[in-house]
DNA sequence: CTTGCGATTCTA
DNA sequence: AGAATCGCAAGG
């Protein structure tokens, strides 16, 4: 076990989306990225609940390339590409043919912080302005810019080595509830309180 | 094959 | 408010 906690066992991705994506606040994405580690929290997450939901890429049952990979058992990534140029990160949970999945929304960097602002920005940590620090993993495009996450990680099982989540050292936060963003197109989905965040 | 558009972000 | 930018998915 590293320092930064016991890795979650593919037991925790196999349960119902909307708690998976409650579970997931506060827990540590771990990259193992170029030789060097990068660490983050997560701070927000959306439930996307599959073939009910009218939110969902898998609405319906739609089974593409694309959804392919949420009809997989939890415990592997989904990452896409949207408006041609920002990632995604999303966590599959569920068991086969449930094609569920939670958005990784944002995260606090905790290390590797001079390789996350070299991926994004091209400087140093140091070198970001105050705004940038603050900002620089507060959404899904921007985490998986400074985390080197692309199309290529799809499918990548967070069992194995080099992508994976832990359970670090208890720090108690409240969660904050609401509906997801940017689903407009969803109708009723859309006020669903399925988007979690931590308050400090 | 054509076409409309998106679970975003940054700039003005 | 608008642009950037392209793979995906639906329809012809």
């Amino acid at each position: 076990m590293s320092s930064y906690g016991k890795k979650l066992p593919g037991s925790f991705y196999m349960n119902k989306t909307v708690d998976v994506a409650r579970n997931l606040l506060g827990k540590y994405i771990i990259h193992n990225y170029n030789g060097v580690k990068l660490v983050a929290e997560i701070t927000e997450t959306e439930a996307y609940t599959g073939i009910a939901d009218r939110a969902c890429h898998s609405y319906g049952g739609k089974r593409t390339a694309r959804t392919e990979i949420m009809y997989h058992p939890g415990g592997v990534a989904y990452i896409y590409l949207i408006y041609g140029m920002h990632f995604m990160l999303n966590v599959v949970t569920e068991g086969a043919g449930d094609p569920c999945a939670v958005l990784i929304r944002g995260a606090r960097p905790v290390a590797g912080l001079d390789e996350m602002a070299k991926n994004r920005y091209g400087e140093t940590y140091a070198e970001l302005s105050q705004e940038r620090r603050r900002t620089m993993l507060n959404g899904p495009a921007k985490l998986c810019a400074c985390l080197g996450l692309t199309r290529e990680d799809n499918g990548l099982s967070f069992l194995g080595e080099r992508l994976y989540l832990t359970e670090p050292a208890a720090e108690p936060f409240e969660i904050g509830v609401g509906p997801r963003i940017n689903i407009d197109y969803a109708g009723d989905a859309a006020e669903y309180p399925y988007r979690f965040f931590i308050m400090r």
